[in-house]
DNA sequence: AAGAATACCAACCGCTTCTTC
DNA sequence: AGAAGAAGCGGTTGGTATTCT
């Protein structure tokens, strides 16, 4: 027998959350701050129950929060960031501050699924999509597997060229999060792409111990997100920008002019803010790779130094 | 105009993970 | 070490709005 639900005390109220509610929980957490959510119904007379006051506050309440309207750029964010993490919402909207994990989840299963599912629909599988045998004879429930597969390897190989024995890698490939999603049409295909991926990403290693070496001194520590805030031409944002649009490895078909204005825009050539692509890079390391790095200068690795 | 179908999203449920003792 | 409670997370539900027939 496990654990009765919390909520399930009677005069506990259920439904939609009135405006004087709102106020009342609002108030109460601008006294007392967010937290100890166990609290929150006895000290302000709220019928709910904790968890209810605690998601009415993360999900609805809290500062700074963006509803509705999502833009393309933070679509495209979503799709890469899905196709990467799966379903893992609450990391996925660490990615995307002013969102909460359960308007994101929502928007995916309303909106973005279904287009995702067309675009891989008519891009890879013709008009049949996924219905009975494919034009690959491979049942949906395989070709999800095999996705999972294919992003296990892209994880792999990239935490692998992150190691120091490692070497030697074309860095646009690993700013390209489509990898295993939207590209593969037969399975020889996938796997010299898996490969391919793999062994494309063995310089990041070089890149970064190269950047390490000579760690940005202006790196701003008070930046969000603690990430570099325009360490001159050795921080993050310079090598993607170095890789994508100065040494030739841009390979999104965007004209010189279009990359330009992306970089303007602190974007990749995908759309991609820079500082997405930093944050990817350190989870991807797990914050402590390549071992011998300084990530110190930008307050992410201070306790391995 | 009305009923049915579909879309949307806030909120709930239950499992997992973290924290405290 | 492990039990218990708190908090976090993702899947699902149900009410409302909108569109279709």
């Amino acid at each position: 027998m496990g654990r009765p639900p919390c909520c399930d005390k009677e005069g506990v109220k259920k439904g939609p959350w009135t405006p004087e509610e709102d106020i009342v929980l609002v108030s109460y957490i601008q006294e007392h701050g967010p937290g100890n959510w166990r609290a929150v119904p006895t000290n302000t007379g709220l019928l709910r129950c904790s968890k209810s006051c605690r998601l009415r506050w993360t999900n609805y309440l809290r500062p700074g929060i963006k509803r509705g309207n999502f833009t393309d750029q933070e679509e495209k964010m979503i799709i890469h960031l899905q196709a990467l993490l799966g379903n893992r919402w609450a990391a996925i909207a660490s990615y995307l501050p002013q969102r909460t994990d359960n308007d994101i989840k929502n928007y995916w299963n309303t909106h973005l699924k279904k287009k995702v599912r067309k675009v891989q629909v008519r891009s890879n599988y013709g008009d049949d999509g996924f219905s009975g045998t494919s034009k690959q004879g491979m049942a949906r429930g395989q070709w999800e597997k095999r996705l999972q597969t294919d992003i296990r390897m892209a994880r792999q190989a990239l935490w692998e060229a992150l190691t120091p024995q490692n070497s030697t890698p074309n860095f646009s490939e690993i700013l390209k999060p489509s990898f295993g999603c939207f590209s593969y049409s037969s399975t020889k295909q996938s796997q010299a792409q898996a490969t391919a991926y793999a062994s494309s990403t063995e310089n990041i290693a070089k890149l970064l111990t190269g950047w390490m070496k000579n760690p940005p001194k202006t790196a701003d520590k008070s930046t969000p997100n603690g990430k570099c805030g325009g360490g001159g031409d050795q921080d993050f944002e310079s090598i993607f920008r170095y890789e994508c649009f100065e040494n030739g490895n841009c390979n999104s078909g965007m004209s010189q002019s279009d990359n330009n204005q992306a970089m303007e825009d602190g974007m990749n050539c995908e759309g991609l803010p820079f500082s997405v692509l930093e944050k990817w890079l350190l989870e991807e390391t797990g914050g402590v790779q390549p071992r011998d790095c300084e990530f110190n200068d930008i307050g992410i690795l201070d306790e391995k130094i």
